[in-house]
DNA sequence: ACGATACGAGACGGCACCGTATCGTTAATC
DNA sequence: GATTAACGATACGGTGCCGTCTCGTATCGT
């Protein structure tokens, strides 16, 4: 997998079973989804759920991180891309689906170590970031700036993005890490999204503006 | 510690040091805040570094767990209580005071590694939330109760305090955990703030409201 | 058929940590 | 000064994982 001997030259012998790399990184994710920790997975408990020799593995993987990297790659990205109907049905349906996909336990479990490791293993992160999070974030980018484009949205949004995008989504995804438990409300995305907009629009005559009391 | 012997009874013997206490307690925090997970900090290695019998910290805690709870029971209560000028400052201070906090390596490492263990140690997580979050989330909340009242802030506000709160501290609380390199920005809270306010101040009139395409 | 390679199973030595026990020493109470 | 318990150090047997290696078997190219 990481290191297929040959390429695509004619190899002799019995050919690597692609049935093992399917069950090895099932198992992983299976026992991620159940609750183990990166930290407490061992390549020999692996390999024993996974009705596989120990050596097999490592034929395979050099090591714990090289397996977790294509478990990561493993986590197919997200098709999404709403690009539908209006603004705000759009960003509804875009923060719904972060909702979503972090109630399943697989990302949950995912998302969770990998913030753990967020600094201690970047290559890792580097992988997950790119499989999981910017897919996602690219859309919605795409959405605000076609906001802005359309009028709909005030001009200044489109300085800085990142901002406008943390705030419509950071309530949702702090919600998801710190407190799940508020995570489960159907209207949340409408509601989140409604609020943002509020603030997000361009102004009709008087502005509020920051008040001093 | 977690189980003094006698209560205050006149104990016999030689008594139990202080300094080991702090001393295994200051270097549990000094090797989480190295990088070290909860998974990988053993008694063995703790005692060793703090300069201590093993049997002397099994004494005081019967394992990991108990250890951790009372480390996260030392990182002291923030004083905090802005309370002082406008609406719109107090919330940026309050913003800003999570900002710092979660700059530092210590108080990123402890949150991160309890996200990782939400799940799996619930008794952690509860001290820590306890500890860490919900003394802020107070303060945050008396903010905006203060600024319905007073008529800053629109009285719908005060019906899902939670999502009000969510809005405002969710942007800043999500860069923390998931984007530490956007977190550096000093007019960050400000701007949060300003957005948030601009969506959560009473409507002069004309209400834009949800609006379809 | 035959040589080459992958397979599951598991033995191997080595290592880090677990939790307990045993030293001689130290600092309290009686 | 005798008793009592905590101290640092260190040894102990037990466990789980590491990564390598060797079996006998299965499956491919030639």
């Amino acid at each position: 997998m990481t290191q297929t001997p040959g390429p695509t030259a004619a190899r002799r012998g019995r050919p690597r079973s692609a049935a093992v790399d399917r069950a090895v990184i099932d198992t992983v994710l299976r026992l991620l989804t159940e609750g183990t920790s990166f930290a407490d997975l061992s390549m020999e408990n692996v390999a024993r759920q996974a009705g596989v020799g120990k050596a097999t593995v490592y034929r395979r993987w050099p090591g714990k991180d090289a397996l977790l990297l294509d478990v990561l790659a493993a986590v197919e990205a997200p098709p999404a891309e709403p690009a539908g109907h209006s603004l705000r049905e759009d960003l509804i349906a875009s923060i719904e689906a972060i909702r979503h996909r972090t109630l399943a336990k697989q990302e949950n479990a995912l998302l969770r170590n990998m913030l753990l490791h967020l600094h201690s293993s970047p290559e890792l992160w580097q992988r997950y970031y790119e499989t999981a999070i910017v897919p996602r974030r690219r859309t919605l980018a795409r959405l605000l700036e076609r906001g802005v484009a359309e009028g709909e949205l005030r001009p200044e949004i489109a300085e800085d993005l990142e901002l406008a995008m943390d705030m419509v989504a950071g309530p949702v995804l702090y919600r998801a890490t710190i407190r799940p438990d508020l995570l489960q409300d159907d209207t949340l995305a409408e509601r989140i999204v409604d609020w943002f907009l509020q603030g997000a629009r361009p102004q009709d005559g008087k502005t509020p503006g920051p008040r001093y009391a």
